[in-house]
DNA sequence: GTTGGCGTATTTTTT
DNA sequence: ATACGCCAAC
């Protein structure tokens, strides 16, 4: 675990340093020098994939304070990650040494968290506010909606959730949203959303959008609070500026009223956040809030090859709405980009972790040169399953991010109430857990005597000897959770952190809830749960304000893209973590239609069009070698469903593909001129050759995998002759949609379709004009896989 | 008040 | 397939 390092508040300056300033330009070509130098007033630097834009924000902010144009403290950036943060803030450390106290580098939640840390308490929050997740925030909307009456026959919690968080995101308030709220979703998110808000409140507590939106409202009602920011910084950088939402282009209007200096760097074809708010428009019209805006252009590419630029390149040209930029490279053409075509999602991942290890034996390319990405975090786990076999070292970014897990979440929660027992949310995720009898009907009660007078939760417990309606016994276990939360707050002042934390974790029974049975997943969450502590443990040892409330402040604004990944391991992740990032070999898996583009984004154009930035962000994070995968068939909701090929695959550029068996990529496109066959049926296998399976298995240049593949074949085969074993097991040859098969009464065929697993697993079998489809139960058939 | 079983929705991406 | 919520039994 890593905390964002905090950087004291005094105002240092350095002098102006001429070898550093050299050095900072002579690292930049052009153009980008030309970006770096525009010092007054505000600019824009568009800048495509892989031509150094992050580099150049950096740079100017080393060049900034080398020239001493600005002192550290005079500078904020704000980034996309914590990570990138982390990287930008030891960049600018490296060239002009270790001058840089004062300076902020962020997140915009975690820049204006701390905002609101500061001068919070003007609008009605303490410093040790709780910030709310989506976990949290739902928790809140579902006890609204119970209180309210508000049935989840017309939206769910989630629904709920995701229209009031549009609504924050475009600054509408309540009161102004009940007004335009349409139809049934809406009218009841109308009834939810003040409630929602003054509960948070109530609780002490911001989710997400408030982070965002509060620091607005800050600096609305008191101007005084937002001149000191505004003198402060002089010079206002932001990353990533095609991913801004509303609140966040106010907060950078705001904040560079003063001195006019705000620089955004970002590329259009690159936005791919809009479902969170990101308002590509921002960007688009930069020059038009700004209307004396200096803008660069970055169009040199220093980072894939020819090849692979000239597909990214047909990718987005598909796209309508785009700025202009014409990307180029000096770097050689490179290998052909890869197409593989795969019979399940099984294979698929065999496949990725064969060229892996082809590629780490033959060309000596280190596993940490190789990232999968994906569309959806559950696509991750075949693709481990095959490289957790064959011993190849990886990684998965995302997913279940650790301060996530259920028993992490419940330590933090504990840790929260010690410092703001007002959190409701907290309060009812542990009030019972580990159970200390206070059940439904307790909680139920409890909650009515707050609400009678106007308590929150907390203040009802801290009166529990007042409420009639409680049993002594309710009450004294009521009274046994008031005195462990009370005990611990006492303390808060005057114990370590990491002490505080172990101590309330041990004593609320955590540690022993998880050491009750001895399995193997126990085993972990307890270790979890100890790694918390030494997390903390860290962090106040490094930190500057090591204070429990700062702790979990930043602990809920990490997220997945956060973690270390120094190791040389291959990385996995979605497609959307991947964004900054780029390695020498990239595999983009699972180029299917309803995958990639999904389903539901591919009907309205704007959607499809994100999901093409999508895939351009992918494409363009590789360096040497490019994959595009697909698979006929996958597993989802536990049914197996035949894929047909993503419609992406027919928009790109096929003189720079090459399938894997060498031949060039037959699209759609193409496919009106050379072949007239078509004819029934066409969703089924066209241009697929029967034997590409086997021969791609015994291409394997002789490398182990490969003589592993043929001899679970052959065993298969044996075992179907024998009849003993079953042979639709997975893993082994599978009997999926494509695969061809013999059946002994009615020959060979095709498989169509499966459905089902194990004992049940069924399969549609299609074996020529004469004979037809046939539906076979597998464990009778006895089906012979010949290709 | 707690536990276990069954039925249902769920997977889009994330600060 | 799995997680969660709701209901019935302990």
């Amino acid at each position: 675990m890593r905390q964002i390092p905090i950087q004291r508040e005094e105002p240092t300056s350095i002098d102006p340093d001429p070898e550093a300033e050299k050095r900072i330009l002579d690292g930049l070509n052009e153009r980008q020098r030309e970006a770096v130098k525009a010092t007054d007033g505000p600019v824009m630097i568009i800048a495509g994939p892989g031509s150094g834009k992050t580099r150049t924000l950096t740079h100017r902010i080393a060049y900034l304070l080398a020239t001493g144009k600005a002192k550290p403290h005079e500078i904020i950036a704000l980034t996309f990650t914590n990570k990138a943060a982390r990287e930008m803030q030891e960049r600018v450390q490296k060239l002009v040494g270790d001058q840089t106290k004062g300076m902020w580098v962020g997140t915009f939640h975690s820049s204006f968290a701390r905002v609101l840390r500061i001068d919070g308490e003007k609008i009605g929050y303490s410093r040790d506010f709780s910030i709310y997740d989506t976990d949290d925030s739902k928790r809140i909307i579902k006890q609204q909606m119970n209180r309210l009456n508000v049935s989840t026959d017309d939206v769910s919690p989630r629904g709920i959730q995701n229209l009031i968080s549009d609504a924050k995101n475009r600054m509408v308030s309540p009161e102004k949203y009940a007004s335009v709220a349409r139809g049934r979703a809406q009218d009841a998110a109308a009834k939810i959303y003040p409630a929602y808000e003054k509960a948070l409140r109530k609780a002490n507590a911001m989710d997400f959008d408030d982070l965002l939106l509060r620091p607005l409202e800050l600096f609305d009602e008191h101007p005084d609070v937002l001149e000191k920011y505004q003198t402060r910084w002089k010079y206002v950088h932001i990353d990533e500026y095609q991913d801004t939402n509303h609140a966040q282009y106010m907060l950078a209007r705001n904040l560079a009223d003063a001195h006019d200096n705000l620089c955004v760097v970002g590329d259009d074809a690159q936005s791919i956040y809009a479902f969170r708010g990101a308002d590509i428009t921002n960007i688009l019209s930069f020059e038009k809030d700004f209307p004396d805006a200096t803008t660069v252009r970055l169009e040199q590419n220093y980072r894939s090859t020819g090849r692979i630029l000239a597909l990214a390149d047909s990718i987005i040209k598909e796209n309508d709405d785009q700025l202009d930029k014409e990307l180029w490279t000096e770097n050689d053409d490179g290998e052909y980009i890869a197409l593989m075509e795969s019979l399940s999602e099984k294979d698929e991942a065999k496949k990725i972790e064969r060229r892996i290890r082809d590629l780490h034996v033959r060309e000596g390319l280190s596993h940490g040169d190789f990232a999968v990405l994906y569309r959806t975090n559950a696509q991750s786990r075949p693709i481990e399953e095959a490289l957790r076999k064959e011993n190849v070292p990886y990684q998965v970014i995302g997913g279940t991010p650790f301060y996530q897990r259920k028993e992490i979440k419940d330590a933090l929660a504990y840790l929260r109430l010690i410092v703001n027992p007002n959190d409701t949310a907290n309060i009812q995720r542990v009030i019972n857990y580990p159970t200390r009898g206070i059940g439904r009907k307790t909680q139920e009660r409890l909650q009515n005597f707050a609400n009678k007078h106007g308590f929150t939760l907390w203040q009802a417990i801290e009166r529990v000897e007042d409420i009639d309606t409680l049993s002594t016994r309710a009450k004294n276990a009521v009274e046994s959770f008031r005195f462990l939360i009370a005990k611990y707050a006492s303390k808060a002042e005057s114990m370590p952190a990491d002490e505080l934390a172990q101590e309330i974790i041990r004593e609320a029974g955590l540690l022993s809830e998880l050491r009750k049975d001895h399995t193997r997943e126990n085993l972990m969450r307890w270790e979890n749960v100890q790694d918390l502590v030494s997390g903390i443990a860290d962090f106040v040892a490094s930190s500057d304000d090591p204070s429990l409330s700062v702790f979990l402040q930043e602990i809920a604004l990490m997220t997945s893209q956060d973690e270390e990944d120094d190791a040389d391991q291959v990385t996995l992740m979605t497609l959307h973590a991947s964004k900054g990032l780029e390695y020498p070999v990239v595999f983009v898996a699972g180029l299917e239609e309803g995958l990639f583009p999904l389903e539901m984004a591919a009907k309205e154009k704007q959607d499809l069009e994100e999901e093409r930035r999508l895939f351009y962000v992918g494409a363009t994070r590789a360096e040497e070698y490019l994959f595009l995968s697909w698979a006929r068939s996958r597993y989802r909701y536990g049914d197996r469903e035949t894929k047909t090929r993503s419609r992406f695959l027919d928009e790109i550029n096929s003189d720079v593909v090459r399938t894997a068996g060498g031949g060039e990529l037959d699209q759609k496109k193409n496919r009106f001129k050379s072949s007239s066959d078509g004819g029934s049926d066409s969703s089924n296998y066209d241009g697929v050759d029967p034997h590409y399976y086997r021969r791609n298995l015994r291409d394997g240049s002789g490398s182990g995998a490969s003589n592993g593949k043929e001899r679970k074949l052959k065993r298969i085969e044996q075992s179907s002759g024998g009849g003993r074993r079953v042979v639709y097991d997975e893993g082994q040859g599978e009997i999926v949609p494509g695969v061809r098969v013999e059946h002994s009464k009615f020959g060979e065929g095709k498989v169509q379709d499966v459905e089902g697993r194990g004992e049940k697993a069924t399969a549609v079998v299609y074996f020529g004009s004469d004979i037809g489809n046939k539906k076979l139960k597998l464990k009778y058939a006895r089906l012979r896989i010949i290709g």
